[in-house]
DNA sequence: GATGAATGAGCATTCATTCAT
DNA sequence: TATGAATGAATGCTCATTCAT
């Protein structure tokens, strides 16, 4: 099916189709699935995916980047909300954040493979301005929690949620196990050691972070 | 070269050969050297690796493995000699600990596949194993901290202990940039939003963390 | 070389392009080849074969298919052929059946392979498709078979029709023997013990089983 | 366990043991097992299976070897009491081939990877051996058979004995699949037209070499 | 006689990417 | 714009065999 040219909206919105559709196969297939499968699931041909994505981990460096955009977004008004004074705060913020983490079923898997395997296959430059992006996102979020909580600086603010952000990566990746050895553990009660609820330990690590962020007697 | 029954110090000392062999290629290459070259540095022939691991991802595994038996076994001593009370052992369990890390250059980068890579291609098993090495050792080490400590159970011991395995995973993953792009921000100094450096932020990190999980008043 | 859309003719040219020099190379070879040197023998990449065939061994199913068809479809004419009555019949038909056999330098070989590597590595489904293909066919040539000849009922005929198929095969493998031991063969006089021509053989053998089959005074 | 000077009888012994075990494992696995298994298998090592065979496949030649010489030397007493004249001989000796040819369930198969596996790693002498001992057993047999039915030349009793034999290892490869398949069909009723029994087809298709191979009037 | 450490040839297969049409 | 035919790099693993001890 050849088109003459397509309107803006119409490219955005084959290029929507397409993370749509390769967010779904990864979820489905628990992998990064091959080029060719995302453009048949979206009735379309395999070079076609090239004219909207440079290249496959590009595409789904902006699967990621999306997921990452909505929670920061989101975490704005979280932040807007947090109430006072700090301690008070930490609590409500793990539960809120776990929340809109929870949003996204595909965030956190794209992010344990953002080092490892996305980061091999990108150029610098794009890999570079996705670093950029999320070293902004945290700014503009420190210096919106800072202005709420006197005796935090932006800068020590932001500190805090590029760590916040740094625990949640690594827990997800320390507690969640592959499927098929989770189903193994429940049939194997002596290794109860290894069952870790990832929602749960986050909530509390992030809780003492933020609260070892700060003097109880600040904010 | 043939040789006959060895005995079973000179299979040990084989074994770490390609161990170290294959943690130098892992560093000089930043990724998974093929089996054929870990063999050659040793001198040896390719097959003869097989007769030592089951499988590529079983020999990185235990490189892994060895890394963080030694770093536990390390931080059993850090912890006997921690400060007390609790506040006054944040910091220096954190600058104790990220001297810990230090030793390996190859801990973190493997870790960093550990998720992506390493638990796609082996068996459930002997993730399994890994995983349940790792979990009894910070249970152990969270027996002895708690003991240290009054006020903090055996289970907040270990379950701190988690996080900051998790914290410091996470941390590496996001701070850590690949050695080229290191290189590019040097010169852009406009990317100074990007300078972050991983051992600031992991004891900064690490301390908020230990600090917020038990009140100033207790330990 | 690039191209664009193939036309179906096209497509199946290239195919028959694969199966020829397969079937050329293990002619010469003696074994079956490496797919990359099938696909050097056509001009085009090793990847390009796995556009034609899923696998190697599919390649080889497919070329001995193909055989097969053709001298199934030639066996029709012959049957229709055969003079009457029965014991006429035997005689003509092992010679030209031998004839049609030897159309194929590659049928008799890729036989031999098919029980010990071809079906080893072929998934169940395609082996079964292939078995039931062979079976159709020969109860299709058994029912026109037997309706040329009274007393001979189709399921006589299209197991009698097996059992040729089966000496055909079982001879192949006890008479024909390696290339370089037939040259040995003939510098050594005290070993013609061994010299058993196939195509001698064969028609003995088939004319007996046919005879055999159904008693003198019937057909 | 190193032995000094071994008995001729132990030796004997030791190289049926792996005869046995190689069977066995055969038989169990389907295919050709690995020399190292066989010697476990024994209690031993892997190199000492080279003390006693040239190499894997002469092993299982040697195998292949003393089922058939168990086969013939049976035949030879089938032959003797077979019912004359030659019409009545054909379904007892047919059934009575049959019941040998089950006495050993390695026979048939060993016999299907001669030719595709064997003979491809055999050096041409020990299959011209092989070969040699093949025909020089059907010959001898053949005189006996002739000397039994008048009118039945030695050559001509040898060639049908070629033939049957050939007609055994065709049907047996023609007819038989794969166990998994085997499972799959008794699901498919539609695929009734591949459940061919062995026996039965071996049977029928026998005496009907047989009486066509010599005129009834004859014998 | 027995051992077992070492060897190393050999190869199918996937799939991201290109580019002529 | 879309297509889809062609590409080809990249590599883990098995296992029969040897031979020094």
């Amino acid at each position: 099916m050849k088109q003459n040219a397509m309107s803006a909206d119409a490219k955005l919105q084959r290029r929507a189709d397409f993370l749509a559709a390769a967010r779904q196969l990864f979820l489905q297939h628990q992998r990064l699935p091959a080029v060719a499968d995302i453009a048949i699931a979206c009735g379309l041909a395999k070079g076609t995916v090239y004219r909207y994505f440079q290249s496959k981990e590009q595409l789904f460096l902006a699967l990621l980047t999306a997921d990452l955009q909505y929670l920061f977004s989101e975490l704005e008004q979280l932040i807007d909300q947090l109430p006072q004074p700090w301690p008070q705060a930490a609590a409500p913020f793990a539960s809120g954040y776990l929340k809109l983490l929870q949003q996204s079923d595909s965030l956190l898997p794209l992010l344990s493979l953002l080092n490892a395997v996305l980061e091999q296959n990108l150029p610098q430059q794009q890999l570079l301005v996705f670093k950029q992006q999320l070293a902004r996102a945290l700014d503009t979020l420190g210096v919106k929690l800072a202005s709420r909580f006197a005796g935090l600086s932006p800068a020590k603010a932001s500190q805090l949620l590029l760590h916040s952000y740094a625990l949640t990566q690594g827990l997800y990746q320390s507690v969640q196990l592959p499927e098929p050895v989770q189903a193994l553990l429940q049939q194997q009660p002596e290794l109860h050691i290894l069952q870790r609820d990832f929602a749960t330990e986050l909530q509390t690590a992030i809780s003492n972070l933020w609260l070892g962020a700060m003097p109880a007697s600040s904010g």
